[in-house]
DNA sequence: CAACAACCTGGAGTGCACTCCAGGTCAAGC
DNA sequence: GCTTGACCTGGAGTGCACTCCAGGTTGTTG
């Protein structure tokens, strides 16, 4: 009874993961990864379930997660199911930066589609000529001219 | 015919725009900022126009457009209305990664709402009990502990 | 079994976007 | 007019998250 289950290379891994093999070697230097199994010869062989770990991980990091912040989370995972209060309260406080990140990108999203239509008006409205000008009034600024 | 619009010193230039003094300053090095007002002894004031400027750097900054990306935009405003086709390019270009962004930050808030209600799950299931565990099968791993 | 790619380690280097500092100048209130 | 806080400049320093390197070992392929 064996069948070991899929064991990838580093690169294969890296390829897997969409992260370098470089920033996995960092990762696991930094505690992010538990110990990685080793052939003979020492080299690293992943398991499918550190490819589901590294998943984890890189969602935490696309959300800006510290790295800081996602060792405790995998000392808390290392902690077994004691703390998994903790790590779900890690997450939610997490979720609510991510809701807040949305919103932030939403809201300049906002902007610069009324920045590209008031660019688009010009356009139209004077399509050769060039004598006209201006979007905003930048009040204030008196050689006001269009950002 | 005067009344020269609100000048504002860098402190409270810095608390309009919600960005530091020395930011500011460092902005207007990289030549993000065109020439600021400065009084007789050579200290800057700024206009209401600077403030909308600096609004628009900062909307920019928000969605991670690199300060290279905001120097050429800048730029382009300085090089007047001909430049608008430009802009409105460099914006629509961003707009799409912004778009981007956006989508990958609403799919991994999807996985980590996966993992929070997976824990709770697990509370819920295992008020006061500690011997069942586990969330993901993860697959392969034999101590398969949740993470 | 030779050759060559992939992997190993510890440590140094990189790029980005600020942020801070020293040593001096300016300006507003008393 | 003097004090005190805000501001000036050029340049150095910081923190983060990688990324690269040298010099050596492993593993696979013909």
């Amino acid at each position: 009874m064996s069948d070991v289950a899929e064991q990838l290379s580093p690169a294969e891994m890296a390829d897997r993961c969409g992260i370098s093999i470089d920033t996995l070697r960092y990762y696991e230097r930094e505690g992010l990864l538990d110990t990685i199994e080793r052939t003979a010869g020492g080299q690293r062989r992943y398991s499918s379930s550190d490819v589901a770990w590294v998943m984890i991980l890189r969602c935490l990091r696309t959300t800006a997660l510290p790295i800081r912040e996602m060792k405790r989370f995998a000392e808390l995972v290392r902690q077994g199911d004691d703390a998994i209060p903790e790590r779900a309260q890690l997450l939610r406080e997490h979720r609510a930066e991510v809701v807040d990140q949305i919103a932030a990108l939403q809201e300049a999203l906002d902007t610069i589609d009324h920045k590209i239509a008031t660019y688009a008006a010009i356009l139209e409205s004077t399509p050769v000529v060039d004598t006209l000008s201006d979007t905003t009034p930048t009040l204030g600024g008196k050689g006001a001219r269009a950002t």
